[in-house]
RNA sequence: UGGGGGAUAGUUUAAUCGGCAGAACGGGUGACUCUGGAUCACUUAGUCGGGGUUCGAAUCCCUGUCCCCCAGCCA
């Protein structure tokens, strides 16, 4: 299994023995619609970790707005789920069963004077709540007393108000920047059935308010979840923290999945369906995993293919060509080979016996896939061959049939053109004389040149079919790339669907089951439709073409469109342009209102010859200035160094904090920078001591004493290190002196580790280039 | 614009303490072949820009740029 950051947060979580249960996380769907690709990445990852980490993962439905949701959507959502491959055992749950428990939540949050019960207008929440540049205002409805707020909300739970009257709010800050603080709503009224709890409720939480406390209330570790949910962690995090005991449930986002010409949103999906361009959820062009289970996909490639697509936090956008490669791989080994003629030109094989029919046992399986079996496919005088696999005047580069040339039938006998019939009127060839080699069944015949192997199917014999060719539903690989004006709709790819009548496939199809997947010989996978085919009248899906070098090299890649990109605009500059002000500019804002930082900045360029720009960042504030101040006092030969200490490494280590929280002050920093400066320890070591110094306050020479730190230059001592270092790994250094110098750094690493870190790195580097390029 | 995230080959994704920029897909070339499939070999190509610290920077410091998310009583 892939390791990503969020299995590397579960790891340390383990080891820190953070929680007190087994690792459990959530698949928590809103059953409003059908599932997809994009859930399926989120499926694997949930239920993936708590597998790999002897966890739990459930099955939990976020039901809280009853006007979309539904039964249908359940049982799909569980069914596609289980076809997957995977099993929420006994930890099936429902928001809507946590209704009361997470009412009583409410209640305490208002009791607690966390939450209150608002009655302005949905319009004048959105109003008092301001923008993303303003703060909020703050509702006059905002202090009511527990006892009133209490009395309101349990009236909206007796149903006393109509839809909108009330809200309840939690009470955070309505200046948050963060726009989800600023009094996020936990519950509303509604009217409405719930199609599970049916009119029992008419206030319904908001998805900020179930989804933690639900997490909660389950015992979630780890609440895994796509990147546009960073904002609302704030509101996560105070929920839980409020009424959840610890260790609580922690949220973790990560990058949705998106693909190449195709899309994955809801909306858009359902659009599809809805206006007809599809035949329905389950059409096999869509993404939904309904739609791919019925193009002929296996849930074992769904899986292998978001595994490989991996978990990070970048938004992307994957080609489908990682899918498409996913998808073959697994076919491969679990496909048998049959042959099919889908554009059949006929083959009259002119010397073979007229009426005879014999029966040719053919493998199943290519040499390369160690499986066995065999059936019988009938061959008889006329056969048909694939109109492409034939040409009047081939190409350059053209290996099948054409005048004068021979082939191989695969699994059957060479077999020659000798004439051509066509068409008097069009020209059209209509069907084709060939003779055969009789001895060539099973063995390569002497003297001729065999072209290729080409796939048919008896004449008589054959079964007609109808086959489906399906091809990515749009045309470009943004379908959201549109002209102004446009919509998605119009990258709609025209030729998505091909049906193809005339297809033949060979007569052992119809002992197999009717969900076998074949690979139709150098055509592509296939599966009968589910829903349309029937023994009397076969139907097959195109699951997926073979990969087809020829096809693309004849065919010239259609130039890629350079067409300008009109995504959605910025909106149109403003004539001013506000200015941001980076902290650059606040620091010099700073100095310009304070005098004493100004005049530091002035002195330590003049006096210790800093640059203007060390300067800026060292009097970011007067308690920098005062610490630096200190340390120059104390070592004052240190200037420059001490900048840069102070500047690359001080500051480093401090991250956000004020330097004020430091356990130790200018003087010992400086006293470690001077024993650097002096040669005692070396620059690494001196790093190693400052974090030392921050994290527990000791001076720096009680460091390096007990640490027993001390710099080896002793040019014999280190020569010898660097002798057996490049003994070791002869062949890195015949690596390096091929040019690979990158090599250096691996060399100093092993230097350096073999010396404990004491090594002079200045030293040791000159020997070992010394070394590698004198021999 | 305030806030929150993000940026490594064409794509997706790795890289313990700062120490060999690695893989897969794609592209290219070739071998093999009773599938122009599969397989194998070789190859192509990268740390967002500019400064700095360091023996050494994808990683630390400064700075700039670009992308995504948030102003639903949806989830």
């Amino acid at each position: 299994m892939p390791k990503d950051f969020i299995r590397d947060i579960i790891t340390q979580d383990i080891e820190n023995g953070v929680y007190d249960r087994p690792i459990t996380t959530r698949f928590p769907p809103e059953p409003n619609g059908f599932l997809h690709i994009g859930h399926a990445k989120s499926i694997v990852l949930n239920f993936g970790v708590a597998q790999e980490f002897g966890g739990v993962c459930h099955l939990r439905f976020d039901d809280t707005n009853p006007e979309t949701e539904d039964m249908v959507y359940v049982e799909s959502i569980m069914r596609d789920v289980r076809w997957l491959g995977y099993d929420w055992g006994e930890h099936l749950y429902f928001a809507s069963d946590y209704y009361e428990q997470l009412y009583q939540f409410a209640e305490e949050l208002i009791r607690r004077g966390l939450a209150y019960v608002d009655s302005l207008s949905e319009e004048e929440i959105r109003a008092y709540r301001g923008t993303v540049t303003q703060p909020g205002r703050e509702s006059p409805y905002r202090h009511r007393s527990v006892e009133e707020n209490l009395n309101l909300f349990r009236r909206m739970r007796a149903g006393e108000f109509p839809d909108g009257a009330h809200v309840l709010r939690a009470k955070i800050d309505m200046a948050s920047p963060n726009m989800l603080l600023r009094d996020p709503i936990l519950y509303r009224i509604k009217h409405a059935r719930h199609y599970r709890t049916g009119d029992q409720w008419c206030i319904y939480p908001m998805y900020d308010f179930a989804h933690p406390l639900s997490d909660g209330i389950e015992r979630i570790t780890h609440s895994l979840c796509t990147l546009e949910f960073e904002n609302n962690r704030a509101i996560y995090d105070w929920l839980v923290d409020h009424l959840i005991p610890p260790p609580q449930p922690r949220q973790y986002e990560f990058a949705r999945l998106e693909l190449d010409y195709t899309v994955l949103s809801k909306r858009y999906l359902r659009q599809l369906v809805e206006e007809g361009h599809v035949r329905g959820w389950d059409d096999p062009r869509m993404p939904t995993l309904s739609g791919l289970r019925r193009r002929g996909v296996t849930p074992e490639a769904i899986r292998a293919f978001v595994e490989r697509v991996g978990v990070a936090k970048t938004n992307s956008r994957v080609e489908l060509a990682l899918f498409e490669h996913t998808i073959r791989d697994d076919l491969n080994t679990r496909a048998p080979r049959v042959m099919a003629v889908l554009n059949p030109l006929k083959v009259i094989i002119t010397n073979y016996p007229e009426g005879q029919t014999e029966l040719i046992e053919a493998s199943y399986w290519p040499r390369d896939i160690p499986k066995e079996g065999t059936r019988p496919v009938p061959f008889s005088r006329e056969i048909y061959i694939e109109r492409d696999d034939f040409a009047l005047e081939p190409p350059k580069g053209y290996k099948r049939l054409a005048p004068g040339r021979s082939v191989r039938l695969r699994h059957a006998y060479v077999i020659t053109c000798d004439e051509v019939i066509q068409d008097p009127a069009t020209g059209e060839v209509v069907a084709l004389h060939c003779s055969y080699l009789p001895d060539s069944l099973g063995t390569r015949p002497e003297g001729v040149k065999v072209w290729s192997a080409i796939h048919w199917v008896d004449a008589q014999a054959s079964i007609p079919a109808e086959v489906r060719l399906y091809d990515r539903l749009f045309r470009t690989p943004d379908p959201y790339d549109v002209e102004e004006g446009g919509s998605f709709l119009d990258n709609l790819n025209p030729d998505s669907l091909k049906i193809v009548t005339t297809a033949r496939v060979e007569p052992s199809v119809l002992r197999d089951p009717p969900d076998t997947r074949y690979q139709f010989e150098r055509l592509g996978y296939f599966i009968q439709d589910s829903e349309d085919s029937r023994p009397d009248a076969l139907v097959f899906n195109r699951i997926i073409t073979l990969r087809d070098r020829w096809a693309q090299k004849t065919r010239p890649q259609p130039a890629p469109t350079t067409r300008p990109r009109s995504r959605p605009q910025p909106p149109p500059q403003e004539p001013v342009i506000p200015e941001k002000e980076s902290l650059s500019e606040a620091r010099a804002r700073a100095r310009a209102q304070n005098p004493n930082l100004q005049a530091a900045y002035q002195t330590l360029q003049e006096r210790l010859g800093l640059t203007p720009q060390q300067a800026d960042i060292i009097t970011g504030n007067i308690d920098q200035v005062r610490f630096f101040h200190q340390a120059v006092t104390t070592y004052p030969q240190g200037g420059q160094a001490l900048a840069n200490w102070f500047i690359n490494r001080l500051l480093a280590l401090l991250k956000e904090r004020p330097i004020t929280d430091l356990p130790f002050d200018g003087a010992a920093f400086a006293r470690l920078v001077k024993q650097v400066e002096e040669g005692i320890i070396h620059q690494r070591q001196g790093q190693q001591v400052l974090e030392i110094m921050v994290r527990t306050g000791q001076d720096p020479e009680a460091i390096i004493a007990a640490q027993g730190m001390r710099k080896v230059s002793d040019e014999d001592a280190l020569r010898a290190v660097v002798e057996q270092t490049l003994a070791a790994h002869p062949e890195k250094v015949a690596a390096y002196r091929q040019g690979k110098t990158g090599l250096l750094g691996f060399f100093m690493g092993q230097v350096m580790g073999a010396t404990q870190g004491q090594a002079d790195p200045q030293v040791a580097k000159r020997l070992l280039e010394e070394a590698l390029l004198g021999k």
